[in-house]
DNA sequence: CGACAAGTTGAAAAGCATCAAAGTAGGTGG
DNA sequence: CCACCTACTTTGATGCTTTTCAACTTGTCG
C-alpha cells in the first residue's frame, strides 16, 4: 500500500518493497470514529494506512480544532510529529481503519541502509507540505464555495491515484461537521454550500456516494492550478537501489 | 547556518558540517523584494538561506496570493518543490538576501553516504509540516488578530533559536500588505488589527523596530499550544556520524 | 421503536472585504 | 538638498460572507 504512494516518484526494486514490508509490525484495526493517537501523547511509532480513511487534526487552546489532513489508504501517518517530543496532531479514523504500526527503532535500519527508500520518503513528506500548502491558499484566499470545490477536487484526484482518469464518483464517507472543520467553516454554513452545489447541479449525493457532475466548473471554482508530481528525477534515480 | 537549524535535533560531527558545507555551490545575493524562483519554473537547485528574510508564496488562478512560509536566515529554501516538475511556490526575498545554490546532483552524495544528515533533514521537513499546519489551523479557525498574534509569536520564537531566552524586539521588515497575504486578510483589516494590538499596549512599533510588550495577552489570544521539539530521537543517534 | 447524532432552516449580528480617497515615508534624480 | 514620485499606511462608509443561536427534521442503529 505505502509503496503505491512512494512508486509515483520513483519505482521500487523487490529489495525495497520488502525492507518496506519489514518496516511495519502488527496490524491494528480501529472501528470508525476511534481516536488512533490523539494530540500531546508520546510518540512511539508512526503509521502506515492499509485501509480506511483518517483525519490529521490540530486542537487550539481554544477548544477550537482545525483538520489538517484527510488521510487516504496508501498514506504515512502521524510522521510531522516525529520532530516532537508529544504528538502534534490527534489522529482519527473515520471509516474502520487497518493500519500497520511502525517502530521509531526501525527507523534507523531504513536511513542507513537504504538511501533511495529514503530518498522517496523524504519527497513525500515534501509532497506533503505542498498538499498543506495548497490547503492553506485555499482557505486563507477563497471562500467557503471556493473550498469546499477544492476539497472534492484533492479526494478525487488521490482517489484515482494509478488509475487511467480521475473517479468522478466515490463514497465520501465524511459528515458534514466533519467537511466543515476542514474547511474552517461552522457545519451551518458547510451544510448550504453543499446544497448550493447540489442545487446547481455540480455534484450530486445519494447517502454515502458522492457524483462530481461537473469538473470543469468544480475546477473553475476551486482556482487550484494543477499538480505536476516529478517522476524519477536523476538525482534520485542515481542512488543505488540498496 | 542551516546547521543551526539541524542541530536544534542532534548535533553534528564535524564530517558532517563540512559535508553540509559542500552541498552548497556558489552563493547569490539579491537585493530586497526580487523573485529567487517563480512559481512554474523548473526546479534545478534548492536554497539554504544565510542571511535575510525571503517569503514561499502560493499563487491561485484568481490572481490572489497566499504566503505560506516566511523565511529566516538557516532555513532550507525551495524543498516543496522537490516533489513536482515545475516549482510549487514563489520565493521572494524580503529584505537584501544572501542565499548559497544547493544543485540538485549534490543530493545524491548526501542520501548515499551521510544517514544521519539525511534523516536531520528529514526531521526538518516534518517540522516544516508543523509549522504548515499550525497556520493551518490559526487561519482556519481563529479570527484575524488572534493569526496576527500567533504571526508575532512564531517569528519570535524562531529569531530567538539557540538564544537563551525569548527575544521581545526585533526588527520587522514586513510590509502590512505582506503580513495581510500571510494571515490570510485584506492590508486593510491588517492596518486596522496593527492599531488594535498598538492601542491596548500589547505591541509597540518605531519604524522597523517591533516590541512585544505583552507576550502573555499574545499569547493568550492567539491559542496556540507550546511547540515542543524533540531532541536527540534514540533512532537517529542510533546512526554512524559517517 | 426510541434515542441520539446528523442534517436543515431562519433570523440577526459580527467580522471582514471592498471601494474610494487622503495622508505619510523613503528613495531618486535634478 | 530639495522636490518629487512611488509605495506604503491610514481612514470612512457600505455591503457581503460567514457566524451564532435556536429550533426543528430526518436518518441511523441498538
Amino acid at each position: 500500500m505505502l509503496f503505491n504512494r512512494l512508486e509515483t516518484f520513483t519505482e521500487l526494486s523487490e529489495q525495497e518493497r520488502i525492507c518496506l514490508g519489514r518496516l511495519g509490525g502488527t496490524i491494528h484495526q480501529y472501528a470508525a470514529r476511534s481516536v488512533i493517537r490523539r494530540q500531546g501523547d508520546p510518540v512511539d511509532e508512526i503509521y502506515a494506512l492499509q485501509s480506511g480513511w483518517v483525519t490529521g487534526s490540530f486542537d487550539l487552546k481554544d477548544g477550537r480544532r482545525q483538520t489538517v489532513k484527510v488521510h487516504l489508504p496508501g498514506d504515512m501517518l502521524g510522521a510531522p510529529s516525529l520532530a516532537m517530543e508529544r504528538a502534534g496532531e490527534t489522529l482519527t479514523s473515520i471509516t474502520p481503519v487497518a493500519l500497520r504500526a511502525i517502530r521509531l527503532s526501525s527507523l534507523t535500519t531504513l536511513f542507513q541502509d537504504h538511501p533511495r527508500l529514503t530518498a522517496a520518503l523524504f519527497l513525500c513528506a515534501q509532497q506533503e507540505r505542498f498538499f498543506l500548502m495548497e490547503r492553506l491558499a485555499s482557505i486563507g484566499q477563497s471562500r467557503a464555495i471556493s473550498r469546499f470545490a477544492a476539497l472534492l477536487l484533492d479526494l478525487a484526484d488521490r482517489l484515482s491515484m494509478g488509475l487511467a482518469d480521475r473517479l468522478t464518483s466515490f463514497e465520501l464517507p465524511l459528515t458534514q461537521q466533519e467537511m466543515a472543520e476542514i474547511l474552517g467553516i461552522t457545519t451551518v454554513h458547510m451544510n448550504r454550500i453543499g446544497q448550493q452545489l447540489i442545487r446547481t447541479s455540480i455534484i450530486q449525493r445519494d447517502h454515502r456516494l458522492l457524483t462530481l457532475l461537473d469538473t470543469a466548473e468544480l475546477a473553475k471554482l476551486s482556482c487550484m492550478p494543477a499538480r505536476n508530481w516529478v517522476h524519477r528525477p536523476a538525482w534520485l534515480n542515481a542512488l543505488a537501489p540498496a
